[in-house]
DNA sequence: TAGATTGTTAATCGATTAACAATC
DNA sequence: TAGATTGTTAATCGATTAACAATC
């Protein structure tokens, strides 16, 4: 096992995009797609789409394309979806519960194996036949069950701290929809969700200045 | 009023991060910082951060540094945050029932109008005063109540459908948290929130490949 | 074989960083 | 005035696009 090392940031955005278009293709029977045709449906161009794919392997063949099938199982592969990933929900408010209540991301292999909260009101109660803990807690069930990802939705004065107790038990993953930026060691992956951040980009994007 | 036209993608998805810090700041009775120090709270280099700022005006001061308070401002400003934007949300599933609980954006200056859905068991419901109102009377609500921000929050194959019925009405800005790539005329904006998006690249990031 | 389309190198474009004169 | 720090130009770096030989 190597590390994707020299792989952009750039790139590795674009990868679900790919997954999704290719699923869709897949979901409508179409065998075979070449750059050029993904390129007018995916809306990269069809030299990106190359050079992207370039990256991790031959994946098409000369004169015909990409088979899709194929295609979208290499990028699933690289994306990691070929193993399961076991995740705990930490905070069971709005957007906690929202998360807990996809069944989605059950199906793309990330299963969610608890969900903790500091409200008695809610502790004790069950999303989708995942009983809600005190996140009192956590600490010791992360070292019984270990974690792949956490997510982290808990009120941002607590982000931090949620965060440090995951890491300390070995959590590599932070799906994190806390509005501030935490701090991990180098070995562990933080994705942040910055709901503001996205709504004031569309309010910048709708805005004329003096 | 003049379009930011030559303001690139990458700085406007860097200024909500200015505003928090700069909020932060606020908060903490910081009254100047320098680039450099900025640089260190932020994670941006000095010299990006004075590119970025050097876009929109000159708010900072040879030997001094930037006034806090002011350049929040400013930010703010090119933010619209100073204006009021009504939003929709349409689907109060899951997702638009937790971002209807967000109190956050009201205090940023988005206020929220309506709510919509198709399901019988929510219409007529309240999410913090505001009522769930049966989506066949989405078109007609716009007519009367102009919208500024559809908040899609849909399943996937309704989206595009709801999207056109806003657009069709004058809605200018769709935030789209449904995981479809929408089809909109070139003076609308959409920002999208892909959750799948984003936990595939949190997955991606922590799989090493062959 | 002829046509199509990839994989890949080279060229271009844009974004980031470095440097420094201007100036508070 | 001396020191600090900006605004801005120039240099570098990285990402995207174009071009085309390789080959199915």
């Amino acid at each position: 096992m190597e590390k994707k090392k020299n792989i952009s940031m750039a790139v590795i955005k674009r990868l679900p995009k790919y997954h999704r278009y290719l699923g869709e293709l897949m979901n409508n029977d179409v065998d075979r797609i070449s750059s050029k045709e993904l390129s007018e449906k995916i809306g990269f161009t069809a030299s990106q789409i190359r050079q992207d794919l370039n990256c991790f392997g031959d994946f098409g063949q000369q004169g015909y394309g990409y088979n899709v099938r194929e295609l979208h199982g290499q990028i699933s592969n690289i994306l990691g979806l070929t193993k399961v990933y076991k995740t705990a929900i930490i905070g069971a408010g709005n957007i906690g519960q929202a998360i807990a209540n996809y069944t989605r991301f059950e199906k793309l292999g990330f299963s969610l194996e608890a969900i903790f909260d500091v409200n008695p009101k809610v502790i004790g109660l069950r999303i989708r036949d995942v009983e809600i803990k005190d996140i009192d807690f956590l600490s010791d069930f992360l070292k019984e069950n270990p974690i792949d990802i956490g997510i982290i939705c808990v009120p941002s004065n607590n982000a931090q701290k949620v965060c440090d107790t995951l890491v300390k038990n070995g959590v590599k993953g932070i799906w994190n929809f806390a509005y501030v930026d935490l701090v991990v060691p180098e070995d562990v992956k933080v994705e942040n969700v910055h709901l503001s951040d996205s709504l004031l980009t569309l309010s910048c994007l709708l805005t004329d200045i003096e």
